[in-house]
RNA sequence: GGUCCUGUGGCCGAGUGGCUAGGCAGAGCUCUGCAAAAGCUCCCACAGCGGUUCGAAUCCGCUCGGGACCU
């Protein structure tokens, strides 16, 4: 074990998770990777609240309009992506700071994920295009019949584990129950978690606020230029897949906000949800915290 | 003052005598490759009082609160 650390800063969206690891980062003289599933695509600006250039010239950023939309990112890319990048940075630094709302990407980075093998795109291709056609009915028969191992624990009104499963069972042959090991490993540095947290009330007014301030920034017309790219998964996201049924004049622009807020609120509560349960996490008043104690 | 309509949970909204409507909001939760994703659970209301009835959100009466029209 080397004396190397890394600060990883969870908390809902919003809460202010940006600004405190620039202080942080500042503090301990290093560089920053964002574990972020959104603020990565290059094309997403305004939407996902990157932290704005001003903010990204204090300090190096990684893993921020690093990816274009067009490139399969998930928790395994990051994963092999942030220890890569830890790794590198140790090398001329002691201790790096990780901060994002991605819950997943960081359990990735901090326990790392079994060995699956990568499964052929076109398998999965294949079972969305059916998903989509014959719906779950169809997915639960070819689960139970096919990976009746996974069907026996799994869940069973959720499309996407299901097709999880089964792409992994078409790709492999083997269930992706006998993949899941889990297998917690320890990495060659210390980790320490320090979560940002906000009463709810005000967390919620900060998030309407800051839908206000998007859509003042031009939202709208960002996610019209990308109106081209929305089959893709990086555009299913909260302040862009809203204003679908707007540009189809279905909907006001009111309520395209109104649900924007809404969706960002919900996100939020998931995210307190995954994070609260981590017990290494210390948790801390968002407008109370200072780097200066911490680093 | 009179006539008629109306009153369902935080909001919307179905239900005209017996069975949990439902949706939204809110809360709780799940989580190993789409995670800003996907899914699960909870929230048992019928304005009040009295009556009819084996049984009333549902029928009747009164009171209270809305609304429309008439004078």
């Amino acid at each position: 074990m080397s004396n190397n650390t890394v600060y990883i800063i969870v908390g809902p969206t919003a809460v202010g998770k940006t600004s405190f690891a620039i202080a942080l980062a500042q503090q301990l003289k290093t560089e920053i990777i964002s574990a972020d599933a959104r603020q990565c695509y290059a094309e997403l600006n305004i939407g996902v609240a990157r932290p704005s250039l001003e903010e990204l010239s204090k300090v190096p950023h990684h893993f921020i309009s690093s990816h274009s939309v067009n490139d399969t990112i998930n928790a395994q890319v990051f994963e092999n992506y942030a220890l890569a990048k830890v790794e590198e940075l140790f090398k001329t630094h002691p201790s790096v700071v990780i901060v994002g709302g991605a819950g997943l990407y960081i359990k990735a980075f901090c326990e790392g994920l079994d060995m699956i093998p990568e499964i052929d795109p076109a398998i999965r291709e294949d079972i969305i295009k059916q998903y989509d056609q014959l719906g779950l009915r169809w997915l639960q028969k070819e689960v139970s019949v096919k990976d009746p191992l996974y069907w026996a624990k799994g869940e069973q009104q959720n499309p996407q584990r299901l097709m999880r499963a089964l792409e992994v069972i078409l790709g492999t042959g083997a269930s992706i129950v006998s993949f899941q090991i889990k297998n917690k490993v320890t990495r060659p540095f210390n980790i320490v978690k320090i979560g940002l947290e906000l009463p709810r009330e005000e967390l919620y007014e900060r998030i309407n606020q800051r839908v206000l301030t998007m859509v003042e920034n031009g939202l709208e017309q960002e996610v019209r230029d990308l109106l081209p790219k929305f089959h893709l998964n990086a555009l299913q996201t909260v302040g862009y897949s809203e204003w679908l049924p707007y540009f189809e004049g279905i909907v006001s622009k009111e309520k395209v906000i109104e649900n924007i807020q809404q969706n960002t609120r919900h996100y939020a509560k998931r995210q307190m949800t995954w994070f609260k349960k981590d017990p290494e996490i210390t948790w801390h008043q968002s407008d109370q915290v200072n780097a200066a104690k911490i680093g």
